[in-house]
DNA sequence: TATTATACCCAAAACGTTTTGGAAAAGCAA
DNA sequence: TTGCTTTTCCAAAACGTTTTGGGTATAATA
């Protein structure tokens, strides 16, 4: 059995307050005692129970994070990126880090959701592929619990969040293609309820448009934000009988999918047909050929959204409660090159 | 504020014992009042505070598994699809996933891991990618702290695991690629610590032998099981006078990297240049050429990791606490061609 | 010397549950 | 009626902390 603080003091010949002031640094102990404590407590290793402090503090010292889990999305590097993002800043803060899983929209989704509320075993939340009209945002402001996401909604309500200007970079992505010579470029979108892709198929219009290029309905396409899905969706893209120069993916693993699509149709990725994607994983520096690709900092947008709960928990206010970065162009060999040549 | 045992309690003119029991399907409690209580209680929205039901019973309910974190390790899609699996499976087991991140053998890991233990946040631990002499291990059985791993150790300690059989894999493996005229047949690893190194290694060295190819040193070269390292490893490798004409990744990432890094010199992978991975992860499915691999099943094993690990946490025998699977070769076209021909 | 300030320590309450060990009420048998 | 079960409920203790509101020496001041 665990050592408490009540043994402690036994040994010590010390009341349990004062060990307890003690380990929390108040200064109305003797420096001496003090010493005393710390050393002996750490002897008899002595860690504090954490379900006995949150139930006195009424805080958990922990926030939570709920990824889809399995089906139907799969697991994809962003969520793997902003989870370990999320866990190396809660560990520097003391804090920790729990995760569930629930298809977004889904029953499950509700519970889990009302659960950590409710029990109060998290003190936070992190949000991220913020949907249009979020209900977990509508509940959780409801409820005043604190939260920070990655994204925003349509809902009239504050909160604070990190959100990548993704239109423009949509808008400089489709120039790029538009400046090699690109007339028909696809877009392959994801579900319409995601605010990622409202705002990525808003510059991709606007792209097109400052280009002067008509938007024509069948080269847009919507798929589910996963390499099959993205493979599937380009397959019958290609299909069409005046096919794409090139295929914007909403993400890095659809134009992934894409690419996989035009090596089957024997078509050269990086000279017959462009693909670009968006998020700059690691994964788009290693395909083939390495994919032009709108990079957003995703560990460091978790930390940094780790931090913004913080403040917002310890009702500190944010200097800054609405950030929005740019995402960096990054021009590989999928797309350099001009079609025209 | 978030409504308590005892406010659900004076509603109903009950004791909050009744209550509590009531809501536990106690059966003393008549049927009647069962069902008002169930119904106000839901009616408030009343959820249990974890941390007074953990403070209580002893026990929180929740599982931990670290992982790296960033730095020096990257994301891979293993933890991703790991953590998918640990996490559906503790949603329908009703129990939470607490997750940490450390760099392994580092001072912070080992802080974690006695924080986790020693004030009871979690009733058992997950561990992956076992070291030949875990210290986790060690500590964990030295506290009588449940735990299951995927992979095992050198230490004399019994506890319960999951394994891939990978040595044979890597046999078959070799054989596959040496059915095709390859002799020499580079190997690129992980850091000698790892026992799915030593494993994977080992029927590396075991399949040559079956093929009657001597083992070259200049073949073996060991990275850090990602996909720049790999594509860095491989770079040395290709450069050498007698180049490899088939590299093994002792991960797909590995594997990655690799192609990437023949690509750059000008190889065609899957007829100048053989390459194969090991886990089977999406990510292979999708490469140019896609990659062949020994796929194991990432998700189910963590699904089935969790189920044995509340077995252990419950003291109930475990039927078969040593569980060894066999990688699936998947042949795909990044192997499948004849040297010779 | 008497008074006051300071430094150090502690008993008890509280956090919100679950569990123990009955007690009261109701039903039944004699 | 009396005694015995059975059913239904509950008071109080316990889990291990933190925090409140003093209390008791010792030192400083008058």
């Amino acid at each position: 059995m665990a050592v408490t603080i009540r043994e402690v003091a036994k040994r010590l010949h010390l009341s349990i307050t004062t060990v307890s002031r003690a380990l929390d640094g108040y200064d109305d102990v003797a420096a001496k005692t003090r010493q005393r404590v710390i050393r002996t407590a750490r002897a008899m290793g002595y860690v504090p129970s954490r379900a006995a402090r949150q139930l006195r503090r009424q805080r958990a010292d922990t926030i939570g994070y709920i990824i889809p889990g399995r089906a139907p999305y799969f697991t994809d590097p962003f969520s793997a990126e902003f989870i370990a993002g999320l866990g190396d800043a809660a560990t520097s803060h003391n804090l920790d880090l729990l995760i569930s899983t629930a298809p977004p929209d889904s029953e499950a989704e509700h519970h889990v959701y009302a659960r950590w509320v409710q029990s109060r075993q998290v003190d936070g939340i992190v949000l991220s592929r913020l949907r249009l009209k979020d209900w977990r945002v509508k509940y959780l402001a409801q409820n005043d619990f604190p939260l920070v996401a990655h994204g925003h909604t349509q809902l009239r309500l504050d909160f604070p969040y990190i959100e990548m200007d993704s239109r423009t970079g949509f808008v400089q992505l489709v120039k790029h293609l538009a400046e090699r010579s690109h007339r028909r470029i696809a877009y392959i979108g994801a579900p319409a309820k995601f605010t990622l892709q409202v705002e990525r198929f808003a510059g991709y219009q606007q792209g097109l448009a400052a280009a002067g290029i008509a938007c024509d309905e069948t080269l847009i396409a919507e798929s589910d934000l996963t390499r099959t899905g993205g493979y599937q969706t380009a397959q019958r893209l290609l299909a069409l009988p005046e096919r794409p120069t090139a295929i914007i993916g909403v993400n890095d693993l659809t134009a992934i999918g894409a690419m996989r699509a035009a090596r089957e149709q024997g078509l050269v990725v990086g000279s017959d047909i462009a693909i670009a994607g968006y998020d700059g994983t690691e994964d788009s520096e290693h395909t083939d050929p390495p994919l032009t690709t709108l990079k957003q900092p995703i560990y460091d947008t978790a930390q940094r959204l780790v931090e913004m709960l913080l403040k917002r928990i310890a009702g500190e206010p944010l200097a800054d409660s609405h950030i929005i970065l740019q995402p960096e162009l990054i021009i590989r060999e999928s797309t350099n090159f001009d079609l025209s040549s």
